[in-house]
DNA sequence: CCCGGCATCAGCCAAAAGGCGGAGAGACCG
DNA sequence: CGGTCTCTCCGCCTTTTGGCTGATGCCGGG
C-alpha cells in the first residue's frame, strides 16, 4: 500500500518540525508539505495534494483553522482534514466537525495515537482523542446544551469582548439576530449575562 | 568551548521533539534531557545538570512552569532558565522574571532567535523576544496602567461574571463605588466595556 | 407533506451598565 | 503642612443589554 501523504499546517515551526520528526519514524507516512498559515495551507494543498491535512486551529493572524478547513473542503473533498490542536473546547469541536474535519487529535496525545489518527483519516475513518470523544458523547446526551455552529461562532467572537453591534457587523446579521443567538447561548450555558457567559466559555469551554 | 547543554521541559511530545530537532542542527548545543512536567523537570535537573533549562509555562496538570522555575532556582543557581512558551501575557512575563527566568522566548520565534536565546542564557545574558521586551518596557514606562490592590480585587471577581450589584455586596461597597472602580479599570486596561475587560484580563493579565 | 430545528429579523419594555462631574475621608510623603 | 493616592459615595443622563412575544424562510427527517 502506498504511504500516506501528509500536509502539516501549524504556525509554530517547532511543532511542524516535531511532528515531521515523529511521523518520519513511520515508514507508511510521509510529510509532503508544510504551511504556517491558513492561506499557505490552501496553496500548498493545491501544489502538493496530500491524503491527510493536519491542521492546528489557532493560528496567529489571518485565517483561522476553521475557515481553512472549510476552504479546503470546498476546493477538494479528496483530502481528509485532521485537526491537531492543544485545546478541546466544546465549541471548537463542534465547529471543526461542522466544517468537515475527519478527526480531532490533541497535541498531548501519545505518538501511537497520532499515527493511528493519520492512518485512520487517510482511510476515511473518523478518529478523535479520548477527551474529545467524551465531550462529544456528553453532548449527545444533553442535546439541549449543545451550541449550534452559528452560536459557537458568535460565542467565539463574544469572548473577544465585542458589543452586540460589533458582533452583528462581523457576522453580517442584524443586532436583533445577535440578541436571539445570545439568549440561546445564555440558556445553554446556564447564565443570564454576557459577562458570565464569557467567564463560563473561557473556563468550561476552554475557549480563548 | 564546550557545547551548551540543554534540558527541555514541555508537556507536549511534539514540541520537545521539534525543539530537539532544531537544536540538534547546532553543533554547539546539545539536548541532554527532557521532562514533560514540572515535577519531572526537578528530578531531571538533578540527574542531568544542564547549562540551560528551556521551560514551557503552561503544563497540563500539576506544577506550573512558574512554580517549577522557583524550585529550580532554589535547588541550584547554576542553571539558567529560559521560558519558551506560546503566549506573552503581561502577568506571566512579570511572574516568570520574578521567579528567576533568564529569558523569555515565544514559540513562534525564528530558529536563529531561539539559538541565540539559548547561547545567551548559557552565558548569563538576559534574552527575550521583541514582543516580550516591548511589553516589559511598556509596563515600566506606564505605571498609570497598574491596577491598585482594590481594583485588582474587583477585577478578579469581575471575571467570574458578577454584576455590579453582586460585586458591591461581595466587597461591601455601594454600586456607585463599583462603577467608579470599573471606570478606572477600563481606562487602565484600555477598554470600554466589562466584556472587553474580562477578555483582556484573562488574556493579557493571565487571570483566571 | 408537515413538523421541528435553525437562522434570520422586529418591536417593546425594563434593567443594567457606562459617562460625567463633583466630593469627602484617610494615608502617605516630601 | 500641602499635595497626591486611594477608596468611598452621589446624581443625572445615555447607551447597551436582556426578556418576551411573534414572525419568516429554509432544510431535513419521518
Amino acid at each position: 500500500m502506498n504511504p500516506v501523504s501528509v500536509l502539516l499546517v501549524d504556525d509554530h515551526l517547532v511543532v511542524r518540525s516535531g511532528l515531521k520528526a515523529l511521523l518520519g519514524t513511520q515508514p507508511d507516512i510521509t510529510v509532503v508539505a508544510e504551511a504556517a498559515s491558513g492561506e499557505e495551507a490552501l496553496t500548498a494543498a493545491q501544489q502538493h495534494p496530500a491524503d491527510v491535512v493536519m491542521m492546528d486551529l489557532a493560528m496567529g493572524q489571518g485565517m483561522d483553522g476553521i475557515e481553512a478547513i472549510k476552504r479546503l473542503r470546498q476546493a477538494s473533498k479528496q483530502q481528509a482534514v485532521l485537526v491537531f490542536t492543544t485545546y478541546d473546547s466544546d465549541a471548537d469541536i463542534v465547529r471543526a466537525v461542522d466544517a468537515g474535519a475527519m478527526g480531532y487529535v490533541l497535541k498531548d496525545a501519545a505518538p501511537e495515537e497520532i499515527f493511528a489518527a493519520v492512518r485512520g483519516a487517510a482511510q476515511g475513518k473518523s478518529v478523535m482523542s479520548a477527551p474529545v470523544a467524551s465531550k462529544l458523547f456528553q453532548q449527545l446526551r444533553n442535546p439541549d446544551e449543545v451550541l449550534t455552529p452559528r452560536e459557537a461562532e458568535l460565542l467565539s467572537l463574544l469572548i473577544q469582548g465585542l458589543s452586540n453591534r460589533e458582533l452583528g457587523k462581523r457576522l453580517f446579521i442584524s443586532e436583533a439576530t445577535v440578541k436571539t443567538h445570545l439568549a440561546h447561548i445564555y440558556a445553554k450555558l446556564g447564565v443570564e449575562t454576557r459577562a458570565a457567559a464569557i467567564a463560563v466559555a473561557i473556563r468550561r469551554e476552554g475557549m480563548r
